[in-house]
DNA sequence: CTTTTTAATTATCATTAGATAACTAAAAGG
DNA sequence: CCTTTTAGTTATCTAATGATAATTAAAAAG
């Protein structure tokens, strides 16, 4: 197993990943929300809250656009932007409640699709597949 | 490791591997081509010759898109239109010498970076590593 | 205190991508 | 043959995204 083949491995994985979760997420989405909407909220929901520029620069998104997006998604209530009292020029960002239950909503049907997914493989194999993933995440995935 | 768990450590795992990919992928593609068109050069050079209706599905992308992207390829040469002989309603699509030669530099470019990511890795880790996709790719991304 | 820098906003424009209707040509079915 | 189905094309419209310039407000630096 040289780095070359190594590689070959790795494009055929990576394309296998996106190929996965794009059907597990496929129609997830609400129709009140654009794929880059929905792409901000997965992220804000993981680390809130975040402010403007952090989302602009994790997201390799314009900064006036990140603006745009975040002030649609917050009409539509989905987010809500505090002013940092620490430094009045910086807007955090996080999910409103409404925010907070369409993504765990999402989340949920995700997992479900997953499942489907994983049905039929024992105790055993969900151990290996653990352990896989958390090597692959030290080693090349970090 | 229950079903629950796996799932949440899959969402991780998944959230870095397209992280990832992004990161080696950045600014490979020409500006001759949209992302779109890029990532219909990509398929095609896994599999070739495919079918416009074979892309389309694939791609998720209606056969009118579809046709109009390929169109663009072609009239930029880095794609080649072909009917098919057996069923003349069939139009069959192949990289061009040009389309060959650009793809294989991105390929090579990536492949780069991906060994400098993986720098500094023993030959017993890469054996492992190559373990772990072989498992990964078998039981869950299939 | 004035100047500079940082963070974000607003406005505008061009490009890309998605959706749909109408059409052509070849093949398949009867 | 004639009809229906399949494969693709063309045209058109809308919405989403990306890029840039100009502006505002607060903080930091001098």
């Amino acid at each position: 197993m040289d780095k070359h083949e190594l590689f070959r491995q790795f494009v055929v994985f990576t394309a296998a990943v996106h190929q996965i979760t794009e059907e597990l997420t496929r129609g997830m989405r609400s129709e009140a929300v654009t794929q880059a909407q929905y792409k901000i909220l997965e992220y804000i929901s993981i680390k809130q809250p975040l402010t403007l520029s952090e989302i602009s620069s994790c997201m390799h998104m314009s900064l006036p656009n990140t603006s745009r997006e975040l002030r649609k998604l917050t009409e539509k209530g989905l987010c809500q932007k505090i002013t940092d009292p620490e430094d009045r020029r910086k807007q955090l960002f996080r999910l409103s409640e409404a925010g907070e239950e369409m993504m765990e909503q999402a989340f949920q049907r995700i997992e479900e699709r997953f499942a489907a997914h994983m049905a039929g493989i024992g105790d055993r194999e969900l151990e290996e597949i653990g352990e896989a993933l958390k090597l692959l995440q030290d080693k090349v995935f970090r």
